[in-house]
DNA sequence: GGTTGACCTGGAGCGCACTCCAGCTCCTAC
DNA sequence: GTAGGAGCTGGAGTGCGCTCCAGGTCAACC
């Protein structure tokens, strides 16, 4: 299967502009073109678009993602490499969860004050 | 207990130029100042900006941020549209996790690829 | 053959959240 | 009394990740 832009677009959850600033910063090859010259997505190239979804929504800044596409390209030599980073930035994605989690004790506790000053007033309009 | 600005910066995590940021911005009310006219904050004072970096942490975006100081500078007829607010980002904040995990999953699963490239190389060079 | 609509390019612009700077004041310590 | 360091102000600059635009090409349909 193949894909226009507007597919690809609507298939990977990303604009078509920013399909086409991906791979006007090495974030993404070049897909194919058809015969008149416009972009022609294959599945891997979605595959490709849906990992890297995953990794810029758990924040892995793009300057990262380029480093790995640059790897990927090199072939399995990197695979070393790429797999460490992918490690890593696990590591950073549990933090982040775990840093989530305790903020969100924090707006638990606020809720709760605020709940306590509703009861108050009640008691005190009663 | 009173604190200079760097005394302020250090034990809330953000830089000086950032408190002059957020109390240019309204997102915290000008401090006290001491005799010189340098800025002397207090415990109440660290207190929100405790409060306001859990916000920042968990992403809630600087202009909410300042519709909630300004609906806590209007006193407590506002308590409930405030907890509004929190109760909001709270179920946000959920989800972002929830978010986070599934793409983990992706993560975890790239990773089991990796490996078993490994393996299958150790197989054929073995 | 004219219109429409999707797509093309290079480049400018934007919103966010800071961060940095020049040039100044003030207090402290020597 | 002067040197140094912290802090002050208003305003400019930065990095990130897009997003938008003008002006053009191309294929398809009427």
């Amino acid at each position: 299967m193949t894909y226009s832009i507007a597919q690809a677009a609507e298939r990977s959850g990303l604009s078509i502009d920013t399909l086409r600033y991906y791979e006007r910063i090495g974030l993404v090859d070049p897909p194919a073109r058809d015969s008149g010259g416009r972009r022609s997505y294959s599945d891997d190239d979605l595959g490709w678009l849906f990992f890297l979804t995953r990794l810029r929504t758990t924040g892995m800044p793009i300057r990262m993602m380029r480093e790995y596409a640059q790897l990927r390209h090199r072939g399995a030599a990197t695979a070393g490499r790429r797999k460490q980073m992918l490690f890593e930035h696990r590591t950073s994605v549990r933090e982040r969860i775990t840093e989530l989690q305790s903020c969100l004790d924090v707006l638990e506790y606020k809720i709760a004050h605020y709940e306590q000053v509703e009861h108050t007033f009640e008691g005190i309009t009663a």
